[in-house]
DNA sequence: AGCACGCCGACT
DNA sequence: GTCGGCGTGCTC
């Protein structure tokens, strides 16, 4: 977990005196990968510029939008950029334009540097995911057509993208920088929005304008409305509140005695309602939604754990304390791991709080992504609810984050740089000074170590009244019940199916691998039918019938004839997959129904609610379903969980497989019994007696915890020591070599504090025709190993420098 | 990221 | 002879 440097520096002028009488200098962040901590200009006379503004400045042949930035004061000495070389101050080019827009906010551009600093990346590839949904274009809601007296001007709304649609670089053929002069007045000023062209304002028509007993009580209405500081009042409004007919005021605005003008736009996000629908809380969960209130309405930062299992009421709690950062007036960020969560939890959301709330993932419209970011930076979206970008969205006043399945792996992922959504989000609440909730059933050891630290608070949720207590966890000893001759499921695991299906009760099997049969071997020369770009096997599909690569999404028509030595029909599958699994249940069972649950069959949101529906509905018997079934699905008539391969993500000897599968497997258990009816769990292994396999029958996940954070700190092992991963790829092995050596002789063995692993070569050694390699470096916590990376990698060829991918805190440790 | 410069292959 | 491939390098 990364830390924070106690004091934060306060800002320091964006624009800074570089000689008495010379032109003054300004910072500019750009959103690209450039190098160093932005770019230097110089400020024409007469325009002044405020650390998050939004200027156009020349790059080469090419005008750019960029931020106005700061030289990042505020980091941790060790994780401060290297100083870049200075510049002649006479031969910067000048700052063409600021836009009219609000700045870009602190909090956003202090997060970002950290980011850029802890990642090692280029400071503009982390602005680049930030500005990516910046309009160009303003996002305006319908703007409400209100009648107002003749004389009324209304007051400029606080709009400050009105005009962008007006501005010369919002069209899509960019003209070239010299047709624009370098000031703001190049921009249009700010006006107030045109009505429309059939509601133009009135002019007096006539000198005979009869004013009735209604017209009078109209425009007594009106102006009172005005005085009471309205900017108008809609047709309904007026007709209901003056007794008279709308055609009434359809005619005075014929006689030019009232017009229609532009009242304020209508917010791009309705505001939660606080007192919608206010839950009842048992005593335990009041308490603890009351403990994670209190830094909330303090406005302090601190990080909670919100432990509980499924159906302890962990959302209802964190909903009362999202009640409580709304009721500050403080915007509140959830980060769920996956968007396949996210319809139930709006769902939720909605109930709660009569709102749909504004949603971030990666696969929305322009326009989508557009509006939330100027709801963000607007204050208009008042809860974001959304994938692990959400982080970067400009939110003027966050209040609070929550990240949902905080262990979850899917928040460490790459996308152009490489960062754990969960540990990004704790720097960025404290950079606004806004408590975090971290919500788990089986929390991470990384925060379970914090909490031991005494960093994190501890909030647990224990299993509530009328729910079923937890499904009762049986191992099955593989090795004394096998599965019949060329099957997978235990004679044991098959009777209590065939019993919970009498009884008219649900059974899902687990079981972590999509496809067949994750290999194809031939019986006659024993060849293995392999990913032609990947050191993968290929996985055997038959819905749809098809040679996969898991790793790289290769894909091949399955042969009937072995590649290899030609034999005709001797290619058989080895290992199950869940389509071979379904096709053992069809065998046992024929008459019961079947769905599968993986990525490939819940492609898209629809498809994955219709099927969670027919679940529900009880219109089928058996589930057979990856990690995805693990997701906080409720099932109520699902009683029985069978885990077909509990040993399957244990082998590989990677020191986090054990805390992951345990995490997995808990998670898989828990959908057993959610109603009244107990649920049971039963485990395949071929190895009961693993500590693993033991705390899960257990149920005893803190003892688990326990015994693996020995080992963790004994060996310095994250989370109580840091590790960076250096990946080198290349086209062909030898380069791939070349580079891993170049590493080797220059990596800083000097330092009997740090450890230094490898190079070597990964079980991938090829992925998508890339040989790779790999070196560790590892150290203990109160070591930062950013520039100790930097400093190394400057001593090797700059060629060789791109094919090296800096991997911080990686998930896998080798 | 763009866009230039730059040095080797097939075409009006 | 040129058009054009995309490899390397620079942009304050």
């Amino acid at each position: 977990m990364p830390t924070l440097a106690p004091p934060l520096a306060t800002s320091s002028p964006a624009v800074t005196d570089t000689n008495a009488r010379q032109k003054k200098t300004v910072l500019i962040a750009l959103p690209y990968p450039l190098p160093g901590w932005g770019f230097h200009y110089s400020l024409p006379q007469g325009m002044a510029l405020r650390p998050g503004d939004i200027v156009h400045v020349p790059l080469g042949k090419r005008v750019e939008t960029g931020i106005v930035w700061e030289e990042p004061t505020h980091l941790p000495a060790p994780l401060r950029p290297p100083a870049a070389p200075p510049l002649n101050p006479a031969r910067l080019r000048p700052v063409i334009a600021c836009l009219p827009l609000p700045p870009l906010p602190q909090t956003l551009r202090q997060f970002i540097d950290w980011v850029a600093a802890y990642t090692l990346s280029p400071l503009g590839l982390v602005l680049a995911t930030s500005l990516r949904a910046m309009p160009a274009k303003p996002v305006m809601e319908k703007a409400n057509w209100l009648w107002q007296p003749l004389s009324f001007t209304p007051p400029t709304p606080f709009s400050p993208l009105a005009n962008m649609d007006k501005h010369p670089l919002a069209k899509t053929d960019k003209p070239g920088p010299f047709e624009y002069s370098q000031h703001h007045s190049a921009y249009p000023s700010f006006t107030q929005p045109e009505p429309s062209p059939n509601l133009q304002p009135a002019k007096l028509s006539g000198p005979s304008v009869r004013i009735t007993p209604q017209r009078s009580k109209i425009l007594q209405c009106l102006t009172q409305a005005i005085e009471e500081g309205k900017t108008g009042l809609s047709t309904a409004e007026l007709a209901e509140q003056t007794q008279t007919n709308p055609t009434v005021i359809k005619a005075m605005s014929k006689a030019g005695l009232i017009k229609q003008g532009a009242g304020p736009a209508a917010p791009l996000f309705s505001p939660p309602d606080l007192t919608y629908n206010v839950p009842t809380l048992s005593e335990h969960q009041a308490k603890a939604a009351e403990a994670l209130s209190v830094p909330i309405r303090q406005n302090i930062f601190c990080v909670t754990l919100l432990e509980g299992v499924t159906g302890s009421g962990k959302t209802e709690v964190y909903f009362q304390a999202m009640a409580e950062a709304l009721a500050q007036n403080r915007q509140v960020l959830v980060l769920l791991p996956e968007i396949a969560l996210s319809a139930q939890w709006i769902s939720r959301f909605q109930h709660r709080f009569g709102v749909t709330p504004a949603v971030w993932h990666s696969d929305m419209t322009p326009k989508q992504r557009r509006k939330v970011w100027q709801g963000c930076i607007t204050h208009q979206a008042k809860v974001v609810v959304g994938a692990r970008s959400a982080l970067f969205l400009p939110f003027a006043t966050l209040g609070l984050v929550v990240v949902d399945e905080e262990h979850e792996t899917t928040f460490k992922q790459e996308e152009g740089f490489s960062y754990n959504a969960r540990d990004m989000a704790i720097i960025r609440a404290q950079l606004s000074q806004a408590p975090v909730i971290l919500a788990s059933a089986t929390p991470s050891l990384e925060t379970y170590a914090n909490i031991q630290a005494g960093k994190y608070r501890h909030v647990l949720l224990p299993n509530r009244h009328g729910h079923a207590t937890t499904p009762q966890i049986k191992l099955l000893d593989m090795r004394q019940h096998p599965p019949l001759r060329g099957m997978f499921l235990s004679p044991l695991l098959t009777e209590a199916m065939a019993e919970t299906m009498d009884k008219n009760q649900q059974v899902m099997l687990f079981l972590n691998r999509r496809g067949y049969a994750p290999l194809t071997l031939c019986r006659s020369c024993g060849h293995r039918l392999q990913c032609p770009h990947c050191t993968a096997w290929l996985v055997a599909h038959h819905n749809p019938p098809r040679l996969i690569c898991h790793q790289c999404d290769h894909q091949e028509p399955l042969p009937s004839v072995c590649p290899a030595c030609g034999a005709d029909h001797n290619l058989a599958p080895i290992g199950p997959g869940i389509e071979r699994i379904a096709e053992e249940v069809h065998t046992l069972f024929p008459q019961k129904r079947v769905t599968i649950m993986a990525s490939d069959t819940l492609t898209s949101p629809q498809k994955t609610s219709q099927i969670v529906e027919q679940i529900t509905a009880g219109q089928k018997d058996i589930i057979i379903g990856t990690q995805s079934v693990a997701k906080g699905w409720h099932f109520p008539h699902l009683t029985l969980v069978g885990i077909v391969d509990a040993d399957l993500s244990l082998a590989g000897g990677d020191l986090r497989a054990g805390e992951h599968t345990l995490q997995l497997l808990h998670q898989v258990a828990g959908r057993a019994g959610r109603e009244q009816v107990q649920g049971h769990v039963l485990i395949q292994s071929y190895m009961p007696e693993h500590p693993v396999i033991q705390a899960l029958a257990k149920g005893d996940f803190t003892a688990f915890l326990r015994q693996e954070s020995k080992i963790r700190q004994a060996g310095f092992w994250p989370p109580y020591g840091r590790m960076i991963a250096l990946i080198i790829t290349a086209e062909t092995e030898q380069k791939a070599e070349l580079i891993a050596l170049q590493l080797a002789k220059t990596a800083p063995h000097h330092r009997t504090d740090l450890q230094i692993l490898g190079p070597s070569t990964p079980v991938l050694a090829i992925l998508r025709d890339q040989h790779r390699r790999r070196m560790l470096i590892r150290a203990p916590k109160t070591i930062f190993l950013q520039p100790i990376i930097q400093h190394w990698l400057s001593l090797i060829p700059k060629e060789s420098q791109k094919h090296i991918d800096i991997d911080v805190d990686p998930y896998s440790f080798f």
